[in-house]
DNA sequence: GAAACGATTATCT
DNA sequence: GATAATCGTTTCA
């Protein structure tokens, strides 16, 4: 899966770090066949058991759809949304801790002639905006649930770091509670991002 | 059991 | 700006 995966390690601190750091790394999916490659452009980080807006709120504990929240950093967390749209997250933080960093936008790079064929009639720059439509534009389902993001065929690896003065942090987004809670990363004035 | 809702998106006005 | 689509999870009786 070249560039080389990110190391375990990289996945194991605080999801608010590892958020901010995935900006400027890419996706690669070779789901389908075809490799994909895709630089990231916004995430967002749900932070723990008191992080009220996430699917692992203490309120909740541990369930069948959360449970790859609290496993090993660096697994990936899929999950369906509203009946229709998968969302891909990376577990984040020591085993047992359920905290995630969710994928939100993404810039195409390579493999941009399947991206268009599951994402018919958009625009490029459409490709990869919104969580959904990553998940759709790369391939990914549930199956891919628990998948370790370090081999095929479906990966997260470095990219060049996106400087500080170039990441714009702010509210989530589509949420109910915690609203307020500046945990949303993306890459100034970047077209790729989601509106 | 039944009902309401959700880490969204496309389409319509 | 508003709303439908669509189904697993959560909540409430």
């Amino acid at each position: 899966m070249p560039p080389a995966p990110f190391p375990r390690e990289f996945f194991g601190r605080a999801a608010e770090e590892v958020a901010r750091d995935l900006l400027g790394a890419f996706v690669v999916s070779g789901i389908g066949g075809e490799r994909c490659v895709a630089e990231i452009v916004e995430t967002e980080a749900y932070v723990g058991p008191d992080d009220e807006a996430s699917h692992a709120h203490e309120r909740f504990g541990r369930t069948p759809r959360n449970s790859a929240m609290f496993e090993a950093a660096g697994l990936a967390y899929v999950y369906l949304i509203y009946g229709m749209h998968w969302c891909l997250n990376a577990v984040t933080g020591p085993e047992g801790f359920p905290a995630a960093v969710l994928l939100r936008a993404a810039r195409p790079v390579e493999g941009i002639e399947a991206m268009r064929a599951r994402r018919l009639g958009r625009a490029d720059r459409d490709l990869l905006r919104g969580p959904g439509n990553l998940c759709r534009a790369l391939g990914i389902t549930g199956e891919h649930n628990r998948h370790p993001l370090d081999r095929s065929p479906l990966g997260l690896a470095p990219g060049t770091r996106v400087p500080d003065t170039e990441v714009e942090r702010g509210p989530r987004i589509g949420i109910t509670r915690a609203v307020e809670r500046p945990l949303r990363f993306r890459v100034r004035g970047s077209p790729y991002v989601s509106k």
